[in-house]
DNA sequence: CTTGTTATTGCAATTAGTTGCAATAACAAG
DNA sequence: CTTGTTATTGCAACTAATTGCAATAACAAG
């Protein structure tokens, strides 16, 4: 999805550093297709990167999530979840059997308008949770 | 706020045991106004009841959310926070100083009915957390 | 290519949070 | 009040995440 050196050249333009650490947790963000967990994403990269330590997996996730280059999410139990970011969107959890829906971010854009229209924040998560019943689920508990 | 022996009875309707660590930490959640950390809470409630443990405060925590008891929230960076369940609400907090403006969930419900018809699962987050801008690093950004 | 600056890493120690298990103590029933 | 059941706790070990600091290595400039 788009320009596979988008993040590396806005990495040098902001005058941070290329460093292999970087570029290969990056890389498998981008290749993967979903959530991935810290342990997940450095047992991935330290079998091309002998040396790598979590605490390097850790911080590049954080840096890379505030300056919006990937997503994170706390998908109810356990751990924080990364992904590449690319395509806004949300997901919708069932707190029954863990089904996920994801939808996209037009659908949450007219409540961010109304938010700076009623409070003046200019609100930009374009990764958020939230927590239900799916349809299944839904179903079952009204027997 | 409402009938301070609602979670009580609620716990012994449910065959759930009304132990003092529940109760203290029940107490000092309805006595504070806004957020707490575990930690924070493990504090408060370990000078009345020595011999607590902060794996207790935890688990009590979890099992306080799962039913609904208390809200939790993941404020960006850090510990996740507690506060007591009473009135449903979401927050604003702005990503560059820090200000958090409080929405009544009246104001996303409109949002949840559309999940509803447009993907049949029903949303029932009542303490969500979107990011943005306030009003004035907006203004101090934009110049 | 060499050199200086400093962002970034690895390491080790520390703080957060979870979990298995045996002991404890709520609560129901008699 | 006594007794049995079992939810809940404390303890200790463990997994997850953060942080200070010295060493390393990107990158810019010469």
């Amino acid at each position: 999805m788009g320009d596979p050196n988008s993040e590396v050249s806005w990495l040098r333009s902001q005058g941070y550093r290329l460093t292999p650490q970087r570029l290969a947790i990056l890389e498998v963000l981008r290749s993967t297709n979903g959530h991935l967990t810290p342990s997940k994403i450095y047992q991935q990269v330290v079998a091309n990167l002998p040396g790598l330590t979590e605490a390097t997996v850790y911080r590049t996730l954080n840096f890379l999530a505030e300056h919006g280059l990937v997503l994170v999410a706390h998908l109810g139990r356990g751990q924080l979840v990364y992904e590449i970011a690319g395509h806004d969107h949300h997901h919708l959890i069932c707190k029954e059997c863990g089904a996920m829906k994801e939808i996209d971010h037009l659908e949450i854009e007219a409540l961010y308008d109304q938010f700076l229209d009623n409070t003046g924040y200019q609100i930009n998560t374009v990764h958020t949770t939230f927590f239900g019943l799916c349809p299944d689920c839904l179903k079952n508990s009204s027997n």
